[in-house]
DNA sequence: ACATTGACCTGAGAGC
DNA sequence: TGCTCTCAGGTCAATG
């Protein structure tokens, strides 16, 4: 589901197809995914604008307008992009369409009514507001800032890595696989893991969101060594052929396997 | 200060 | 076939 790795693909999507042409207009059907705004000031904004630039911030896109604010676009489960001419491709579950003037579209997809259409000033301010944490990209995220703020959490490591004012991006599926990845049990104390835990959780972040981010987040195309192939009831795990064990943290399905992560 | 639960949403797949 | 039930998991609010 939309994770970090995901909506860098949207972004970098959004970057090869659709900047810089005029928008003629926009049709918005997503009444409960509007944040702060309003469907006629969503129009009002993007209708003769185009798009300027984008950014990200953990699961959140930014796209700058030639007008000034930033569309923010939030996928929740199911969300996703498509850019395409012909009407009839326009695909189910539109909620918002961007009609450009050389006849392109550019369809968000939810199939679920899970996520967020909102604007902004800029990225920055909006993940000061929303109080986001680092972003699990970020350069600036060195092992030292990881255990320093690991340190000061009394919960365990799952619900630590999904917490988005800890850090930025991270969701169910790759919190699991970075924990696998790391050696480290999702119901591990953050404030218990040793130095050496943690390098290895630094090194099993940066991998694994680098590595997904540059398979394009497909499933299909990310190794079959990782814990990702093995989310189903009497999976095995994929380096030492121990059943994996299935819990539940904070109503969410967790897979680690209880062998390689102690 | 933490975890848990349910609501929000809708479609896929299972089971009868 | 067609119904009902469960599950998927991002986020938030309410509760323990």
């Amino acid at each position: 589901m939309p994770e970090l790795p995901d909506v860098e693909t949207l972004k970098r999507y959004v970057d090869s197809t659709c900047l810089h042409r005029s928008i003629e207009d926009i049709d918005v059907d997503a009444p409960r995914m509007l944040r702060d705004v309003s469907a006629a000031k969503l129009r009002d904004v993007l209708k003769g604008a185009a798009f300027a630039k984008t950014a990200r911030h953990g699961k959140f896109l930014f796209i700058e307008t030639s007008k000034g604010p930033w569309l923010v676009l939030h996928f929740g489960m199911t969300g996703s992009l498509r850019y395409y001419k012909e009407p009839a491709k326009t695909p189910d579950h539109t909620r918002l369409l961007v009609h450009f003037s050389d006849g392109y579209r550019l369809a968000g997809v939810w199939r679920r009514r899970l996520g967020r259409i909102c604007l902004t000033d800029g990225p920055a301010v909006f993940a000061e507001a929303q109080e986001l944490g680092i972003d699990g990209l970020d350069p600036g995220l060195h092992p030292k800032v990881l255990g320093k703020t690991l340190g000061g959490r009394r919960g365990g490591m799952k619900s630590a890595l999904m917490d988005q004012g800890f850090i930025a991006g991270i969701g169910n599926v790759y919190g699991d696989e970075m924990l696998f990845q790391a050696g480290i049990r999702p119901d591990a104390k953050a404030r218990d893991l040793d130095d050496d835990q943690i390098t290895r959780l630094h090194r099993a972040m940066g991998h694994v969101l680098r590595l997904a981010t540059e398979r394009q987040a497909d499933p299909e195309r990310l190794p079959d060594s990782w814990l990702l192939s093995r989310r189903e009831e009497g999976a095995t795990c994929p380096r030492c052929g121990a059943a994996i064990e299935r819990t539940k943290t904070a109503g969410l399905t967790t897979y680690f396997c209880p062998r390689c992560q102690s």
